[in-house]
DNA sequence: CCTTATCTTAAACACGTGTTTTAAACTGTT
DNA sequence: AACAGTTTAAAACACGTGTTTAAGATAAGG
């Protein structure tokens, strides 16, 4: 099989160990600090390769980042967790508390290992790359459509209905906006050092003040629509 | 009285045009695109003077920004009306819809021209500059501020409660994610062009989305903590 | 062993950026 | 009108960036 291997792909033995150095190092840098303030030379020097070697295997440095790209959406580390979490049977506002406390967690740890995925999504959201719309459409929408489900279930509302559609947007500002926006809440509130209880404590204010219009509106939406609200889909 | 400024500020007839030109310009290109994204050559193209004059007049390129800064705070624009609002008699939950109207549409007409001081501040909030500091202190945080006052009252806690703040985040993230995110946004919703209508509609959904919190929570809590609740302050 | 295709290296290139230089033009004063 | 101080203009500079070149090193096949 080696042998076979060998015939198929001729020459990569020491080219592929390079390309997948690279690969590597440009995960890290592109992760730490963004698509337009990573360079080239950054990336070259944590591989230990030369600096031509980039353009040499991929091209340009945008291939580069649509190959780490593409790898990371296939891996997709950290965000693989959020996934496994929709499957569960939980009640679903206990799964929505729990989506809003692992997403929070896993953006604002950012300098740890394995959330590489969340932050080159982060660092789109912010600065978007041509690759913005694979991002988007291979990584956020599916998160996206699987929130607006589980919103629609609360609210016993179709998950594109326009109410649910902007529940999704506030709990998705709410969260996101602790990724971003840290130093500036830093600024205005001394005391929150995000320690991962204040980190807790934070998730469970975004889930009880979402909830609190959730359940209302489900609530309020029963009581005009019918006698007998029975379960949406349960036709 | 020209004689007058004449004697009192000398040479400067000349020099304060175009001074005044490259402030003008360079508030224009740095609302438009942020302090990085900015270049000396398209301000002074703008300004239709030289390329050295950037550096003769103020500098460098950074004492030009934070100059731009020091006026657009002294002019706050269109900020101006948010404070203004907070000094009218409505009732809290009118006046926190107001605000949360007014920022939205503050926030998302970017092209238009009073918007110099938001979009300065939202390029801020996206990739801090040293500037930061003097734009927390000065801009954010007195908006900051007042809005926790409002919550308080809504809620009957003191501004600086660790609930108030929380909710002021929840409602500051929010807004600000139609203001970051669009392009994202856009994707995921094609239908929500943000039209006038649509801003509304958005504004109203955060405002009701929040209150649904803010109201139950100060019934919660003045059920919990005495028979006569009245008001805070009234000791 | 020699040849060939592949990979690597050091150096240079092209270009955009902020900044500086140098001399010319302008302005007000005597 | 002549001078000194100030302002402007064109060009060049310094530097960081992505990219390319041309030659050398390495491995594989005849």
């Amino acid at each position: 099989m080696a042998v076979s291997r060998a015939k198929l792909k001729r020459q990569p033995v020491a080219a592929d160990r390079t390309r997948f150095r690279l690969l590597q190092a440009a995960s890290a840098v592109f992760a730490d600090r963004g698509y337009d303030r990573a360079t080239v030379r950054d990336i070259c020097n944590r591989a230990n390769v030369n600096v031509a070697l980039i353009n040499y295997h991929f091209g340009d440095k945008l291939e580069l980042y649509t190959e780490v790209l593409r790898g990371s959406v296939k891996h997709p580390d950290s965000l693989q967790e959020v996934h496994d979490l929709f499957a569960q049977q939980d009640e679903p506002e206990v799964l929505l508390r729990k989506f809003i406390r692992l997403m929070l967690h896993r953006m604002i740890k950012r300098r740890e290992a394995p959330n590489l995925h969340m932050r080159l999504m982060l660092h789109e959201l912010a600065r978007p790359t041509p690759a913005i719309a694979r991002i988007v459409d291979e990584s956020v929408k599916p998160l996206h459509d699987q929130l607006c489900v589980l919103l629609g279930r609360i609210l016993d509302l179709p998950p594109n209905d326009q109410r649910t559609r902007l529940c999704a947007q506030s709990i998705i500002g709410q969260t996101i906006h602790y990724a971003h926006h840290m130093p500036v809440i830093g600024r205005l509130w001394p005391e929150l050092k995000m320690t991962p209880e204040q980190q807790d404590m934070v998730a469970n204010h975004i889930a009880d003040f979402s909830l609190s219009y959730l359940k209302s509106s489900r609530e309020e939406h029963r009581g005009m629509n019918s006698i007998r609200p029975g379960r949406r889909g349960a036709k």
